[in-house]
RNA sequence: GGGCGGUUGGCUCAGUCGGUUAGAGCGCGUGCUUGACAUGCACGAGGUCACAGGUUCGAUUCCUGUACCGCCCA
């Protein structure tokens, strides 16, 4: 509890615009002090008997500052999170970084760059040395960014891919596949980055089309006495002529005609004088090209396979820089870009070049550096990925894991279903490298000890004689195995028992197969479970124009920038607001201002309750509902809708649909509260009121404005924080409304059962002044003057609301109100036929006696409205005049109709008759 | 080539398990220093719910097709 209760600020000393940057680091600072991030922290209220609620943070690259979409998968996440906690279940939320060995190289590289050095002037323990110290400055500036963004992260938890419990479960992950047959060491043709340096994964490899050629190389014949014949030759068409050094074969369709007689004879590869056979296959498009093409199985996947099939030579032409290398002609030692224009331009040379023509096509470029990706022979380790994709299927299948949006589980399906084996070998320096150890006889020892093998496990040989494999993991390989090596795996730990399996993995839908797929097949296969119920997939922020955020394209938003300016608050509001999982948020000045004005309303309305306490309450009475005797209609109008509320947001944030809770409850706080509520407590706060009244009055408003804080908190933590902090509450509630119980919407039940019935009464009289203020202003009123009016409200329910509400009423229409019992009052005495505005809502009806009202304006208004009601009258007789309409549909929506009918009728009626009054 | 999503007022998006008069924010117009808030208040204008068929008493909603936009996979 705060201890300023004696001296408690009072809304008229708060400032009149909340000012977030005077509170957030306080508040964050009192959270943390409190020690409630933990669920097992000493603040901690975590009921264990109930549910734990897990989240594993998706740990962020610490390749640089956080963008937009980080900051929203945060606020998700921490909103989830904050959400459960006051629940009281168990709830860890789990923070880390993630190492991404090639994206932090590539940024590390320039940097160095910039200063004349490189990974090869450094060597790799220097360079790793300046890896260190760069990712500890990131990680401190990612940290920071999630404090400022109010996470309530376990930090006493906080985990990184490259702390030594990440590379213990790495070994023991890689060690266990090993074992079970599932990772293998083998020469095959990987893609290969030349800027990188490294092999990728065919996810890494992103197709980009671009304008090439296609050119159309002679091949001569080769006649028996072994010289190439200058007059036979076949033509091959090749968008990669630099590539034909590494030939070793040319193939053709085998029913294709033109070609038929060929298949089996010799054909001599120019330059590197190679002679190779022209082989038939039925992959060849007869289409392409003139039909026959060149067998290059070193350096293109299609050729590979045919290579393979046909038992082709492999002959790699290329280096690891993408140079021409090992061909024994002038080209070795060329960028693979200059090789291609000699080469080309001696085949024209020696007349062998016939044709060259614009070609289309797709190019593999490297996710990371973009780089056009060169397939090549390596020998690499790969993960057999067939039998983890089998069960990563079955927990989806079997709905041991559920995707949000559902329409992702297909994606998820194909793309394993199809899975080829997993290339997990990196030829880089940052990352885990690979626990595998030669020895000179070639046996392979993997081993999971933390240090390196005393003997070969095959032979027996000393360790001092093995060499370790020199390449890392693919970083993803470690973060597959984050769900449970932040839990401490490989050792059986308490937190793995209690936490695992988590139960919401959020995270963006571009990762589902890097990402999520592989935490599924590792979590099957090495947990033996699922690791987690829900994958929530988060869309992507892109800028007003529904752009991508880049650098490049300067468009982007900088979360801390935002902070500074419009308080963490609004960030967060502003990047959850209506999103739905799966769903693109587009996000601008707008919307942020617009978030940070709703925190400001928010703000307000607390400065109105805490100033109009009245005297009579003491100041340090707790929270707690007036005698219902005391409340009046607007008093259980909003207590109706506060339960509601409570409902429905309460479920939005059970089923994940944050989105949707903030949205509901920037409806029920400004639109209702605010709107309504607030303005019609001010008559029944005044001096004038019975004191009861008054104080029920307050008690009211203060209650519903707490449930509200607590229902904001999780999106919003910082300011409902604030003003909570403010206001009295519960006997048995904690110092902080982070911590403070969820409301169940009991208390307000008890009071209003049924609040659609109960709130009938002022919805009707919201809808009386609503028209009333539209008269007045059609009518050209002044909005000072007063107006004099009576009002019929045809239910009783209504006309027993309206007594005590006449008071509230009155300023917000500005018109002195008194209901009549009968129709026909309205128009006695003052209110004579002619003399005053009509008001027609719904079934209600209202007489004012105008100011200096504009008599051509208020008939037009009487007008319109009577054409819209004999327009809506006509449509409906219609429908209830067709009997296929009467007799097929269902009762409820006939006697809708008719009831519908009815009230139009009379609108219709009186609308005419009021008119007939001034012609 | 296969798959997925979208097309609703000037802009960004809700929504409808088929059924009264399709909503919001921003923008726009008019007017307001109403004792919480001009980061505000009131009122208003603005939509053939992409197009064409079909099912139905009734379609923005369901089905089929078309067009355009976007994304994923090959």
């Amino acid at each position: 509890m705060s201890d300023d209760t004696i001296e408690r600020t009072e809304g008229h000393d708060l400032p009149k615009t909340y000012q977030p940057e005077l509170v957030e680091r306080d508040l964050y600072a009192r959270w943390e002090a409190a020690d409630v991030f933990a669920p097992d922290g000493a603040g901690s209220r975590a009921d264990w008997s109930k549910p734990p609620f897990v989240v594993i943070q998706p740990p962020p690259n610490v390749t640089g500052a956080l963008h937009l979409g980080h900051a929203q998968r945060a606020t998700v996440e921490d909103a989830l999170v904050r959400h459960a906690r006051m629940t009281l279940r168990p709830t860890l939320w789990l923070p880390g970084k993630d190492h991404a060995s090639i994206a932090a190289q590539y940024v590390l590289d320039r940097i160095l760059a910039e200063k004349g050095e490189s990974r090869a002037t450094l060597g790799r323990e220097r360079y790793l040395e300046r890896m260190w110290q760069f990712v500890h400055e990131v990680q401190d500036v990612i940290s920071d960014q999630h404090h400022r963004i109010g996470a309530s992260a376990d930090w006493s938890r906080e985990r990184f891919t490259m702390d030594a419990i990440s590379a213990r479960a790495v070994r023991a992950a890689f060690k266990r596949l090993y074992d079970d047959g599932l990772a293998y060491r083998a020469e095959a043709l990987i893609n290969w980055c030349p800027g990188c340096r490294t092999s990728v994964s065919d996810l890494e490899v992103i197709p980009k089309p671009e304008r090439g050629s296609l050119w159309t190389i002679r091949y001569h014949f080769v006649r028996d006495d072994g010289t190439a014949d200058p007059a036979a030759s076949v033509s091959v068409a090749t968008t990669r002529p630099e590539t034909l050094l590494g030939d070793t074969a040319v193939a053709v369709h085998p029913e294709d005609l033109r070609y038929r007689g060929l298949v089996g004879r010799k054909v001599r590869i120019p330059f590197v004088e190679r002679d190779v056979h022209v082989i038939a296959d039925d992959v060849v498009d007869r289409e392409f090209g003139t039909g026959a093409v060149k067998i290059t199985p070193a350096h293109d996947h299609d050729d590979y396979a045919t290579g393979r099939r046909h038992g082709l030579a492999f002959v790699t032409v290329l280096d690891d820089e993408g140079r021409v290398a090992n061909t024994n002609t002038p080209y070795d030692g060329l960028d693979r870009y200059e090789a291609r224009r000699r080469i080309v331009a001696d085949l024209e040379a020696r007349g062998d070049l016939q044709a060259v023509t614009p070609h289309e096509m797709l190019i593999g470029h490297c996710q990371r550096s973009d780089d056009v990706v060169e397939p090549r022979l390596k020998t690499q380790w790969f993960i057999r990925t067939q039998p983890l994709a089998e069960k990563a299927l079955a927990a989806v299948r079997e709905g041991r894991t559920r995707i949000l949006p559902r329409r992702f589980e297909k994606v998820y399906f194909d793309w394993l279903e199809n899975i080829r084996d997993w290339n997990v070998s990196r030829q880089l320096w940052w990352g885990h490298r690979i626990p595998a150890w030669y020895c000179p006889d070639g046996h392979v020892t993997v081993s999971d000890a933390p240090d390196d093998p005393d003997a070969c496990t095959v032979c027996g040989r000393p360790g001092d004689e093995l060499v370790q494999e020199p390449d890392i993991f693919d970083t993803w390989f470690s973060s597959g195995l984050w769900p449970f090596s932040t839990l401490g795996w490989p050792d059986d730990t308490p937190d793995l028992a209690r936490f695992y399996p988590g139960t919401v993995m959020e995270t963006a839908y571009d990762i589902i197969f890097f990402w999520v797929a592989r935490m599924m097949m590792l979590g099957e296969w090495l947990m033996g479970e699922t690791p987690f119920r829900y994958v929530y997939l988060s869309g992507l922020i892109r800028d007003p124009y529904g752009q991508k955020m880049s650098k490049t394209k300067g468009n982007v938003i900088d979360p801390l920038a935002v902070i500074d300016e419009l308080g963490a608050d609004a960030l967060r509001f502003a990047v959850v607001n209506g999103v739905a999982p799966g769903a693109d948020t587009r996000l601008g000045r707008e919307k942020l201002e617009g978030a940070r004005n709703f925190g400001n309303k928010l703000w307000n309305a607390a400065r109105f309750v805490l100033g109009a306490r009245p005297d009579e309450l003491p100041a340090d009475a707790p929270l707690a509902l007036p005698p219902v005797d005391d409340m009046g209609p607007a008093e259980r109008w909003i207590l109706g809708r506060a339960a509601e509320t409570i409902a429905s947001v309460s479920r939005a944030y059970e089923e994940l649909r944050v989105g949707d809770a903030a949205a509901t409850l920037y409806e029920a706080i400004w639109s209702e509260y605010c709107d309504w509520y607030i303005e019609l407590s001010k008559a029944r706060l005044r001096g004038d009121v019975p004191a009861a009244q008054r104080v029920a009055t307050w008690r009211v408003l203060d209650w519903v404005l707490d449930r509200y804080l607590r229902l904001l908190h999780p999106v919003m933590p910082f300011i409902t924080e604030s003003i909570w902090d403010r206001l009295p509450h519960h006997p048995g509630d904690p110092g902080l409304l982070m911590i403070a119980n969820w409301p169940t919407g009991a208390e307000e039940r008890s009071v209003v059962p049924d609040p659609e019935a109960a709130g009938r009464p002022v919805r009707e009289l919201i809808e009386v002044v609503r028209g009333i203020r539209n008269a007045r202003l059609e009518a050209g009123i002044e909005p000072t003057d007063w107006l004099e009016g009576r009002v019929y409200l045809a239910d009783t329910e209504t006309r027993d609301a309206f007594g005590p509400l006449a008071v509230s009423l009155a300023p917000l229409a500005r018109t002195r109100l008194s209901a009549v019992e009968e129709r026909e009052a309205l128009d006695r005495g003052s209110m004579d036929a002619g003399a005053g505005l009509v008001v027609v809502s719904g079934s209600n009806e209202a007489r004012v006696v105008r100011g200096e009202a504009d008599r051509g304006r208020e008939r037009a208004r009487l007008e319109r409205e009577l054409d819209e009601a004999r327009r809506l009258l006509e449509a409906t007789q219609e429908r209830l005049a067709n009997q296929q309409f009467v007799s097929r549909a269902p009762a409820n929506v006939v006697d809708g109709a008719r009831a519908r009918a009815t009230d139009l009728r009379e609108r219709v009626a009186v609308l005419s008759e009021r008119l007939g009054e001034r012609s």
